[in-house]
DNA sequence: TTGAAAGCGCTAACAC
DNA sequence: GTGTTAGCGCTTTCAA
């Protein structure tokens, strides 16, 4: 990598008539612009990032800290960041928390010397449980500006990107009840996390107010070390009066309907699936898995710009916003 | 964020006292060590990284530079890869190049400016068909260690892991062949990939040898705008003596396997199938798909560990060594 | 229109 | 044992 100063000697001028003659100043004339240009481009030079972020105190870099990049929702939405951060000209470092409060409080410590200018933050689900807060709290008092989505901690005051997970529910399971079914069943593996909770909240109220009681007994949930399929197969055979199914998370609906389908159900007509996900997961299963889709590209999306923008106006005192992201329901065969 | 110089104003002390202190230097005594620790501790001082990486010149970051996030066997590698990293004491800079060559240039040419150390690469789609690796090279020759993973150029000399890609599928052929199917197919949607082509290659191969002949009309390749499961379902119903599949990619085994039960077939006796997958993957079908697993967490591994001892030892002339990690066939239900 | 010098935060050679 | 100084590559004020 060529530098300014050797570029000035190159050229036999001082190292800040290089820069600024790169930087286009009005005080360089024409011709040395032209010259400096000249060689610059021909040693192809790039001015050193490093070195202008310690100038200008500003990495242009964000750290994004998400509970799990196998989870196709996180990895869409990191797709959305990355795309747009570079468009915005930042780069991204990514730090996969697997969950652990112990590898996001790391992660945070560790980025926050100085590597990047603000945080993209989905907490771990033991954060959500633990309730501890402090690492991110010290972040915010050292100035860092944070973004959190889809994981969102209420106690910490910051922009967030959501999505109305209740309505997304309610509309969800209001679908099935439009096609007059009765024994609504729901199944969800992520049971242990704040989403997973309030999917199940507001699957529970839609289910209460249309048949004035909830059959505890249609709700299954799965933890993380039992197998999603023999549970969803010995779920269906206990069950037999199931004509519905609303999944929570992105993986039981396309089991819930191969399994269904392996064990002969008429779909949709003696039971519909619908759950969350996006149209590469629908197109897994026989017949194809009408789905919520949660933009996840999109909540990136807002979650870069919102973090830039609060870095560009640092000064300024705004207040915090929540952005909530559409999401979309898709109807397939399933339903 | 406090810096070393404010620490020396508080401690009448100087800056390099302050330095040494923090780092243990035998230089200072015991009592002033004491006396630094203290008062670093006290008010959270980290050193700012940055300033560091403009002194040593070395940034402690890795450009990851990937196809596609939303390939789960992406995903595992970059879980790999980031774990060891941070074990390592590195960070890694993550950009998604779409597939696409200019993106890679583009994320190539921004992370060359000093942002980080060296670089772990797959290269895209669209960079394998062009056999346009200039941007690569340009990287070589400004002194950046690479290490490619999966997508490797043949002409580009540098560390490489990879699988063997050709007795995987091999493998997985002799294992339907054993199992005294005689009309096997190949299902792949990413046959535009050198991958997909190496495999599908060992796919025909293994079969003219037990068979003596290959029936191409039973090589199905799906493209990207085309719906997987609408085609394989054709393709069940256009050769109805298929008793065998073989997947290249890690969605079309699942789908074959959803779309042949829903079309009746006795599963494994009148049809097995296999498919580069995993235990998630394998689970989203029923029966469950009997997979090779890349081991891409490994992979991850081994790309990152290559790439630190050679930044470890940038001086002396290493030989590029290719590593081949091993892979694993999983039996179940579908076979 | 150009250049000299200071400084971002840190390390390390060298003096005292 | 501690301090002074230079320098990593860059930007920016101020002076010429």
């Amino acid at each position: 990598m060529i530098t300014l100063k050797q570029l000035a000697e190159q050229l036999n001028v001082s190292v800040s008539t290089v820069s600024k003659a790169l930087n286009d100043s009005s005080e360089i004339s024409e011709e040395t612009i032209a010259r400096v240009k000249e060689l610059a481009q021909h040693h192809n030079y790039q001015p050193n990032r490093i070195a202008q972020s310690l100038q200008k105190n500003a990495t242009k870099t964000i750290g994004v800290i998400i509970p799990n990049i196998l989870n196709r929702f996180f990895a869409k939405v990191l797709v959305g960041i990355e795309k747009e951060a570079n468009r915005l000209g930042y780069n991204i470092i990514t730090c996969i928390t697997n969950e652990t409060l112990n590898k996001e409080k790391e992660s945070l410590k560790l980025l926050s010397n100085g590597s990047v200018d603000g945080f993209i933050l989905a907490a771990s689900e033991e954060t959500q449980v633990s309730s501890e807060y402090g690492h991110i709290e010290t972040l915010q008092k050292n100035d860092f500006p944070v973004v959190m989505f889809d994981r969102v901690l209420d106690t910490i005051n910051c922009d967030k990107v959501v999505i109305d997970d209740s309505d997304a529910m309610k509309r969800a399971t209001d679908h099935l009840i439009a096609k007059d079914k009765k024994n609504i069943a729901f199944i969800s593996n992520i049971d242990d996390l704040n989403v997973g909770k309030s999917r199940k909240q507001a699957f529970k109220e839609t289910i209460l107010k249309k048949f004035k009681t909830v059959d505890e007994s249609l709700i299954l949930t799965i933890s993380r070390k039992e197998n999603s399929q023999d549970k969803i197969k010995w779920f269906f055979k206990s069950n037999p009066k199931i004509d519905g199914v609303v999944s929570a998370d992105n993986t039981s609906g396309t089991i819930a309907l191969n399994v269904a389908n392996d064990l002969g159900y008429k779909i949709p007509s003696e039971l519909s699936v619908i759950g969350f996900a996006d149209e590469a997961i629908s197109n897994l299963s026989v017949p194809r898995l009408s789905y919520i889709s949660q933009n996840a590209k999109q909540i990136g999306i807002n979650a870069i710009n919102l973090l830039v923008e609060r870095l560009n106006s640092k000064e300024e005192e705004k207040e915090f916003i929540t952005k909530v992201v559409p999401f979309k329901i898709k109807n397939q065969e399933s339903i």
